[in-house]
DNA sequence: AATCAATACGTTATAGCATAACGCTGCTGC
DNA sequence: GCAGCAGCGTTATGCTATAACGTATTGATT
């Protein structure tokens, strides 16, 4: 069940070459690991990763993770979803989980109710220990 | 009611220095931009600020939004909440808004629960619009 | 086909954020 | 005293991100 990633056909050959190092991953990358991990396919600038990037977020097919300036590819293939994404972030092993959580979404929306506040993007970057990580220690 | 700000005695000039920076501003600082603030007082090198920031973090007087690289003063003077603290973000004026939710707090710890992961730390960051920057436009 | 607009591309240079490593100072507790 | 610790100051460096320029490709419109 690993690996279940799609790859939209309408990308440019940087968006394609970005995505599928992210996929591959097992754990997040800066626009830099992926730069040096594709400099064989001809990348050479640090901007033709941020460019793929850009778009690649903005398309919901991968993530940033604030926390760690770094990137994911979105682990829910059908992600087109608009709203709150959580992320798992562990300490130990890097490993990243995703995931949405509709109470926090609307718990959310009751505070921006009542305070006026309009709420564009939302990110929630949980760190810690994922529970492998717990077992092995 | 602006500026409640609470300033404890056991600070470290540069600490001092710092969170009194912090204190005034009206939006969030990057590390630099307390630097040049604080020329005229003597400081020089970012190390200087970024480890005044450290302490200050630590010990829950700042926080850092990772969304923005920039540093706020803690807006409750009794914070010393180890949990979750939510901000908003305004992308109009610059302001941010703190605000703590027992609900989204014992949400995560569900999650956490059912998924064996041990939360360390939480951040939690809203972009958008206060109301005001909204009546504005 | 010719044109135009929009998007992506490649490159160089630069800006902005953060820490490593060194040695020194001053305090606290034994 | 002096050992241990926290903080300080400085230089150098590394990592993250974007500005600004011109070219190329695509796709729609005429």
């Amino acid at each position: 069940m690993a690996h279940d990633h799609v790859m939209p056909t309408d990308l440019t050959r940087n968006q394609e070459l970005v995505l599928g190092t992210l996929n591959h991953a097992p754990a997040p990358l800066s626009a830099y690991d992926i730069l040096d991990l594709l400099r064989s396919e001809g990348l050479r600038a640090p901007l033709q990763v941020y460019r793929a990037l850009d778009k690649l977020v903005e398309r919901g097919l991968a993530h940033r993770l604030e926390s760690l300036n770094a990137f994911v590819a979105c682990a829910d293939e059908h992600c087109h979803r608009k709203g709150l994404i959580a992320f798992a972030i562990c300490e130990g092993c890097g490993k990243v989980d995703e995931f949405a959580d509709a109470v926090i979404e609307e718990r959310l929306g009751t505070w921006a109710g009542t305070t006026g506040f309009k709420v564009e993007r939302t990110t929630m970057e949980i760190r810690g220990k994922c529970a492998e990580c717990l077992k092995a220690a």
